[in-house]
Formats: C-alpha cells, sequence, structure tokens
DNA sequence: GCAAGGTC
C-alpha cells in the first residue's frame, strides 16, 4: 500500500485536520521530537487504498543567518552585509531537529500533501519542508505528481474536505518573495544595528542598552511612540470660552444646557454672547427629538483586539497576555489564540461553547436565559481564513487558573457571550432651546434593552437623569447663564493599545509578531511603560528617531515597510523576477546605508547633548595593565572597562556586579583583576579584564573569566582551582571560589551548578593530590578551632569533597540562583543529578590537568 | 550581540 504524507504547519492543525478527514478514526503517536505527532488512518487517494500520516512542523524549519565569520562584529565592516557577506539556511529550532524528523517520518512515502497555513510565510515552508522530505521519498514513476498542495480558508470539515478533492501544487513564487522578506531583513537589520552599536557605543559611557538595534519593523514602532511625545512637546495650550445655561424644570431640579457654539477662541465675543444672552429670563423650546438608537455587539474576538483590551482594560502587556493565551490555549480553555478572523465559520457551533459556561457562577444566569429565549446570529465580520475567533472551549474558574490566567480568560469568555448576545437599545432625547439669540441643547439616553452590555457592564450606557417633558414653545425659566474660561490640553502618550492599532493600520509586523516588536523597544531602553500602560520614549528613543529624520526620514516612517512590502508583492505575483527585486532593494538600502554612515555627525550632534562622553562616564575601579592609570567602571548597560588614556574599552560580563580583587595582579599583562558575582545566592570569579577581552590561550574563549583560564601557575586559574568534572553539565569544571570563605562554594565554570562546601573553615586550599578513586583534585582546609567538624581537636583535613566520608556529609548541591527561574535546573532534566556525593566518572581528564599545557602557553607566547 | 517571521 502506498504512503501519503501530510504536513501542517502546526502540532495543532495536524490533528484537527487529520481528525475531520480520517472521521476520527485515526491512531497517533508523538514523532521523534516529542513535540509533533503523526497521526494515521487508511483512506483512498488518487483512485487507490492508501496510508496517510498526517504530521506537522512547528512554523519555519528554517532560518536565514550569515556564515559564521560574518558573525564576528570587529572583524566584519557592516557594509559588507549588503552583498558580499554570503547568507546560510540553518535549522530555525535545532533543539526540535525537524528535518531528521521529517526525514524519519518521510522516508519511503509515495505522496506529498502540504496542508500549511495558506499565507506567504506558509507558501515559504511548504519549499523548507519539500526541501527535507523530497530526497527521502519514494521516485515517482513515468512523471506521476508526487507533491500537492492544499488549500482551504478556514478548519471546517467542508472546507478541509473541499480542499483535499481539489489539490493544487504549492506557489513558488509567493515562497520567493518570502525568501528575499529574510535576506532584505536580515542583511538591512544586521547592517545599521552593528554600525549604530558600535558607533555610539564607541563614544557614550550612559546610552543604557546593550543593543542600539534597528529594523524595518521596530524602528517605525517607535517613530509612533516619539511622534507623540514630540506633539506633547510642541503643543502650547490655547484658552477659549464657553457659555453654560442652567434652566429650572421644577421647583428644586435645574438642568445643564450645552451650548451650540461650543467653544470661542476670542473673549471679547464670548463675553458679547453672554451678555446678549442674559438679557433673557427665559429659554425657549425649540425642538425635541426621540430616537432609538443600538450600540452594536462586539465582533468575535480576534488577536489583535485582544491584545488591545488586554493592555488597556487587564493592564496586560501583549507579549504577557500572548503567553498567558497560549496556555490557555495548550490547557484546553479557550480556541488557538493567534488568528485575524473576526468571523465565526458557517457551521461554527456556537451553542457548544456557550452551554458549557450554562453553570458558571459568574454569568450563569445570562448564558441560561440565552440560551432558553435563542441566541442571536454574530455579526458579520472579516474571514482572514487562518483560525476561528478566539473563543472559551471549556468552563474554568478562577481558582484553577489562577488570578492573572483567569482575567485573561473571563475576559474572552464574556466577550464571546457578547458576539451570540442582542445589541444594546436606548432611547436618546434631546431638546434644543433658544435664550435670546443663542442656540443650546441637552441630550439624555435611557436604556430600553441591555442586550450585550449585560455581560460587557463597562460597555453599558451610563445611567442619566432623564429629560423633562415638553413639547416646541414651551418655556423654563433660566436660573444662571456663565461664561468658563478653559484651555486646550495636551495629548497623553500613546497608550499600548493605540500603538497596536497603529501598526495594524500600517501593515507593521502581524498579529503574531507585534507583540515581539513593542517589547524589543522596551527591552533596548527606547521606551518605558508608564502607568495606563502608556509608552513614554526615553532620551535615547527620542535621540535615535529625531537623528533619523534628520539624515535619512524614510529609515524610520512606516511606509519603509509598506514600500519594500508592494515590490516583494510583485515577485509574489509572478511580476518581477526575484533576483532584480532583491538585488535593486539592496542596492537603494545600500545607499541609504552609506549617506546615513556619512551623516552620523547629524545624530551625534544629537547624542551629545543627552548623554556624556565615555571618559567621563562611571567610577574608578582597577587598575590598566598598559598604563597603570585607573580604568571607570561604567555601570550602565552594556557595563564595561574604559581606560581613558589608551582609549580602550574592555566589556565585562552582563547581568552582575564587579568590584576590586583585592588589587591582585594577572600574571600575564599585569591588568589588576576584578571580581564578577551574580549576588549572594549566585556564584563570583575573578577576572582580567585584558584576558577576557582578548583571550590569551587556544582554548579560551571571549568573555571568560579566571575559572576557565588555563594558565598553568597562575594562583587564580582553572588550572590551580580547578576541582573536576561538574555533576551536571558535559563540559563544566567545577572551581573553588576562593572569595567565598567563610561559606566555601565550589562553582561550575560552565553552568550554574553550585556546591556549598564547608562553613567554619578559614583557609581552604585546592591540593596538588587527586583523588585515587575519582581523579578529583583534593582540598585542604582548615577549620575554626570551635567549630570542627572533625574528630578530637584536629582542625585540619585534606580530602576529596566527592569521596571523603568527612566532607561527603558537609557537601550541598544548589544551583545559582539565576534571574529567570527557567533556566534554574529543574527535577527530573537529566539523570545523574546529585552525583556531588557520588563517585565522578572516571576516565575523563582531571580538570587540574589541561589537556595540552605547552600547547596553550605556545599559543600564548607567540 | 544583529532583523522579522513562523511556533512550543
Amino acid at each position: 500500500m502506498k504512503t501519503v504524507l501530510m504536513v501542517a504547519e502546526k502540532p495543532s492543525l495536524a490533528q484537527s485536520i487529520a481528525k475531520i478527514l480520517s472521521r476520527g478514526s485515526m491512531s497517533s503517536h508523538k514523532g521523534l521530537n516529542g513535540t509533533c505527532s503523526v497521526h494515521e488512518y487508511t483512506g483512498t487517494f488518487a483512485g487507490q487504498a492508501v496510508r496517510f500520516k498526517m504530521t506537522s512542523v512547528c512554523g519555519h524549519v528554517m532560518t536565514l543567518d550569515f556564515l559564521g565569520k560574518y558573525n564576528k562584529w570587529d572583524k566584519v565592516d557592516p557594509a559588507e552585509l549588503f552583498s558580499q557577506a554570503p547568507t546560510e539556511k540553518k535549522e530555525a529550532n535545532p533543539k526540535l531537529n525537524m528535518v531528521k524528523f521529517l526525514q524519519v517520518e518521510g522516508r519511503g512515502c509515495d505522496y506529498i500533501v502540504l496542508w500549511l497555513d495558506c499565507d506567504k510565510e506558509g507558501e515559504n515552508i511548504c519549499f523548507e519542508v519539500l526541501d527535507a522530505v523530497l530526497p527521502v521519498m519514494n521516485q515517482a514513476h513515468g512523471g506521476e505528481k508526487t507533491v500537492f498542495r492544499a488549500r482551504f480558508s478556514s478548519i471546517t470539515d467542508t472546507d478541509i474536505c473541499n480542499a483535499m478533492a481539489r489539490l493544487g501544487e504549492p506557489d513558488h513564487n509567493e515562497a520567493l518573495s518570502v525568501d528575499a522578506r529574510q535576506e532584505l531583513d536580515l542583511r538591512i537589520g544586521c547592517a545599521f544595528t552593528r554600525f549604530q552599536t558600535k558607533y555610539f557605543q564607541g563614544k557614550y559611557g550612559n546610552l543604557d542598552s546593550s543593543l542600539i538595534s534597528f529594523g524595518p519593523c521596530q524602528t517605525p514602532t517607535l517613530g509612533f511612540c516619539v511622534e507623540r511625545h514630540d506633539k506633547i512637546q510642541s503643543f502650547k495650550p490655547e484658552t477659549y470660552w464657553v457659555l453654560q445655561a442652567k434652566v429650572n424644570t421644577d421647583k428644586d431640579r435645574s438642568l445643564l444646557l450645552d451650548w451650540d457654539r461650543v467653544r470661542v477662541f476670542d473673549r471679547e465675543i464670548a463675553q458679547m454672547f453672554l451678555n446678549m444672552t442674559k438679557l433673557e429670563k427665559e429659554a425657549q423650546v425649540e425642538a425635541t427629538s426621540r430616537k432609538e438608537k443600538a450600540k452594536q455587539r462586539p465582533l468575535a474576538l480576534n488577536t489583535v483586539e485582544m491584545l488591545r483590551v488586554a493592555s488597556s482594560s487587564l493592564g496586560m502587556g501583549p507579549q504577557h497576555a500572548m503567553q498567558t493565551a497560549e496556555r490557555l490555549y495548550t490547557q484546553g480553555y479557550i480556541s488557538y489564540p493567534r488568528t485575524e478572523t473576526t468571523h465565526y465559520p458557517e457551521n461554527f457551533d456556537l451553542k457548544g461553547p456557550l452551554r458549557q459556561q450554562a453553570n458558571h457562577p459568574a454569568w450563569a444566569d445570562t448564558v441560561k436565559r440565552l440560551l432558553a429565549e435563542g441566541i442571536n446570529r454574530p455579526r458579520k465580520g472579516h474571514d482572514a481564513g487562518d483560525h476561528p475567533p478566539i473563543t472559551p472551549m471549556r468552563s474554568a474558574t478562577e481558582a484553577e487558573l489562577g488570578s492573572e490566567a483567569w482575567r485573561l480568560y473571563e475576559y474572552i469568555t464574556r466577550h464571546f457571550i457578547a458576539t451570540v448576545s442582542y445589541d444594546c437599545k436606548y432611547l436618546q432625547s434631546s431638546i434644543s432651546f433658544r435664550i435670546g439669540p443663542e442656540h443650546f441643547c441637552c441630550t439624555g439616553k435611557t436604556v430600553i434593552s441591555p442586550g450585550f452590555t449585560e455581560i460587557m457592564p463597562w460597555q453599558s450606557v451610563p445611567l442619566e437623569e432623564s429629560l423633562p417633558t415638553c413639547q416646541r414653545g414651551d418655556t423654563f425659566a433660566v436660573s444662571e447663564v456663565k461664561m468658563l474660561e478653559k484651555q486646550t490640553s495636551p495629548p497623553d502618550y500613546l497608550t499600548e493599545a493605540e500603538l497596536i492599532t497603529l501598526m495594524e493600520k500600517h501593515g507593521i509586523g502581524t498579529d503574531a509578531s507585534i507583540p515581539v516588536h513593542i517589547n524589543n523597544i522596551c527591552q533596548r531602553n527606547y521606551v518605558v511603560v508608564e502607568s495606563g500602560r502608556r509608552l513614554k520614549p526615553t532620551n535615547l528613543g527620542i535621540v535615535l528617531v529625531h537623528g533619523y529624520y534628520k539624515i535619512d526620514a524614510e529609515l524610520v516612517l512606516p511606509t519603509i515597510r509598506s514600500a519594500v512590502e508592494k515590490q516583494l508583492n510583485l515577485i509574489a505575483q509572478g511580476k518581477a523576477d526575484y533576483r532584480q527585486v532583491l538585488g535593486h532593494t539592496l542596492d537603494v538600502f545600500k545607499r541609504k546605508f552609506h549617506y546615513f554612515v556619512d551623516s552620523i555627525a547629524g545624530m551625534d550632534e544629537l547624542m551629545e547633548v543627552s548623554f556624556s562622553p565615555l571618559a567621563a562616564t562611571g567610577k574608578p575601579l582597577s587598575r590598566c595593565g598598559k598604563c597603570h592609570r585607573f580604568m571607570k567602571y561604567i555601570q550602565a548597560k552594556p557595563s564595561r572597562l574604559h581606560c581613558s588614556h589608551c582609549d580602550e574599552t574592555y566589556t565585562l560580563p552582563q547581568n552582575g556586579t564587579i568590584k576590586l580583587y583585592k588589587e591582585l595582579r594577572c600574571p600575564l599583562d599585569d591588568f589588576e583583576l576584578v571580581l564578577w558575582s551574580s549576588g549572594s545566592r549566585g556564584k563570583s570569579y575573578p577576572l582580567c579584564p585584558y584576558c577576557s577581552n582578548h583571550p590569551p590561550f587556544r582554548d579560551m574563549k571571549k568573555g571568560m573569566g579566571c575559572n576557565e583560564c588555563t594558565h598553568p601557575t597562575c594562583q587564580h586559574s582553572l588550572s590551580m582551582l580547578g576541582i573536576g568534572q561538574c555533576v551536571e553539565c558535559e563540559s563544566g569544571v567545577l572551581v573553588l571560589d576562593p572569595t567565598s570563605g567563610p561559606k566555601w562554594k565550589v562553582a561550575c565554570n560552565k553552568c550554574n551548578v553550585v556546591a556549598h562546601c564547608f562553613e567554619n573553615a578559614h583557609r581552604v586550599r585546592v591540593s596538588a593530590d587527586t583523588c585515587s578513586a575519582c581523579e578529583a583534585a583534593l582540598l585542604d582546609v582548615d577549620f575554626n578551632k570551635a567549630k570542627s567538624p572533625l574528630p578530637g581537636d584536629e582542625t585540619q583535613h585534606t580530602g576529596c569533597v566527592f569521596c571523603d566520608p568527612i566532607f561527603q556529609e558537609l557537601v550541598e548541591l544548589k544551583h545559582a540562583a539565576s534571574c529567570h527561574p527557567m533556566h534554574r535546573g529543574g527535577p527530573g532534566r537529566r539523570q545523574g543529578r546529585g552525583r556531588a556525593r557520588g563517585r565522578r566518572p572516571t576516565g575523563k581528564p582531571s580538570a587540574r590537568r589541561p589537556k595540552d599545557k605547552m600547547s596553550a602557553l605556545a599559543a600564548y607566547f607567540v
């Protein structure tokens, strides 16, 4: 029997499509990467009985990057990134082993049907899948067609079955347009980012951003925020005047009237109107009206609207909201949360999800009534052909979700119920008055039926006092007319919700990437999120955008994306040649880049106003080994040491603190050592600023500290302080932390394993002898007399931390506290945990003896 | 160390 391989874009879709096509009778198993599943069933294909294998990828299989050597920032001129630097496709997520997985599943298959999302990215992934799978599939006989593309516009039985019945071919042009986009984004983004970062970080010390990035989406996103900032700055308040009248409607009730002219900007004119109005004692009713109006129920929920509401009403940032929604989705509480569609497909079962909410304490009454009296048909929305709108799939309580997830779930559910509820109906009545020559009016709203506002109370029509019943010609006594002086007020900073709307409108990013771009400009310290989730640009953000405006405004305008996309669409439609468009657009941006570099002084002038030169930043910390003057420690990101005399900068490990290490010096270069520490619960090690930036030995990499230095005799090196191989990671070595006393620690120089050894020792040294059982270096420990754990009056003991019975009792394995709990080794991560108390694996070279000491030394002295 | 786009 022949086999048909079918591939969807994500595991969830593979499952739903397989379920539909197999009519529910399929057998499923997990693939080798543990993420994608394979669903198998039998059926007919091209008139023969076949076995179907439906599986998926996880988004893009491949990603584009430069060849390795072009990723060395100090060796490559960014201008080379526009053409000379070759690119290569790498696996997007090596952990998923997607190519291998596809080849295992595709081997021996006869046909392939591509079920990737029906957009340009999906079309591109089709070819990534084919590149992986075609070489291992069975060869076609006599020109028989073996590659098919299924095109569907929704995940419904009819649509999926129709797609299967009318298979087409993947569209190479659409895929090429994505290849072009990837290459453009990579080359342009990296060239500008590297140039800006190197240029400004080489001059200023307090930019407080480890990266001065540029990109066709993130830069316009920042541009919107700065545009609003500029409006606020240039705003000049204007004074205006308003007439306000009050009439008596009853003995003790009065009615406030609005002026038809709203406001005037000339005091004397306003005064004139006031004087004329004041002459009248009565207000005459000129007309009355009563109109029934409706407030429409919401459209079904898509991603972008969910993110807007999450930000503006729940105070939840887009990135966080998306993570929360994804968790709700994988736990089965809501449908797929990434969709542009606001229209329920025909035949969508609305009542099913609604019934599940019928006993929920928060909205049981509303839901039961809807089910009993009949639901309303949802409004006609936009069908983007991706996924149905975001819908609750199962009832949940705050207790089981936790308060954050609950608030999002509650909103999604209330929104869903609202879409099948009725419009809110209210009566709008208004009365227009004349007082002397001037016209006034008042309006009031009364609710006829609340409709969906019952489940979305924040949308309800505000309660107002009802208007008096009257008719044309009636008169009321004027109780007061006064003139109010007011001022126009500036707009406020852009809210995140407004920014999302602007991005959507200008086509900056997609529903999935909008949160990423917003997150980016926060992380780069271009904007900060203020109260009410308003985005206030920082000095850095403002200077960058103003600099682009000054040099080449197109770099920051939202059209930078749409203009390129227009070109890409020509490729997709087969109207332009991929190579030509790519070459032409790269050429345009290469010119822009050179012009930008030549004009950078224009942006620099702005930088000078806000930021301090490197030489004037930071405080003196340690001595330079070349000139022996103090270098300054710059704490702001990226933290580094700067020698103003030599005009050299030495970067330091990030996310920790640095202090001087006893004025000790590196024997190789005479630089004073500094002590890096990740905090009291973390680890610390000495570091030579020079060696860390210019590794002395062949087997050392940039950024390493003394705990990874293979110097054979330096008292701070790995060679002298190393004990034995790490108990968890493959390549790490446990190194004595010479500064950790009196609570002595041994820490891995690669991962975050920390072993707490001795609490009451005043001296610990690494002995030259090694353990006969496990090859680890012995520790020579002097305990405090009063608190010695040794028998009798003994205070001195030498032994192996892993094998010595006395030491074993004292060793406790921990993990260095890192900024993110995810990075702490969780339980069950790998076997062999807790081996600190056991024997070391033998047969591996000891840390005390670097493999090739002489060659390491030779490398240094060459 | 960089972009933006998929998705986990």
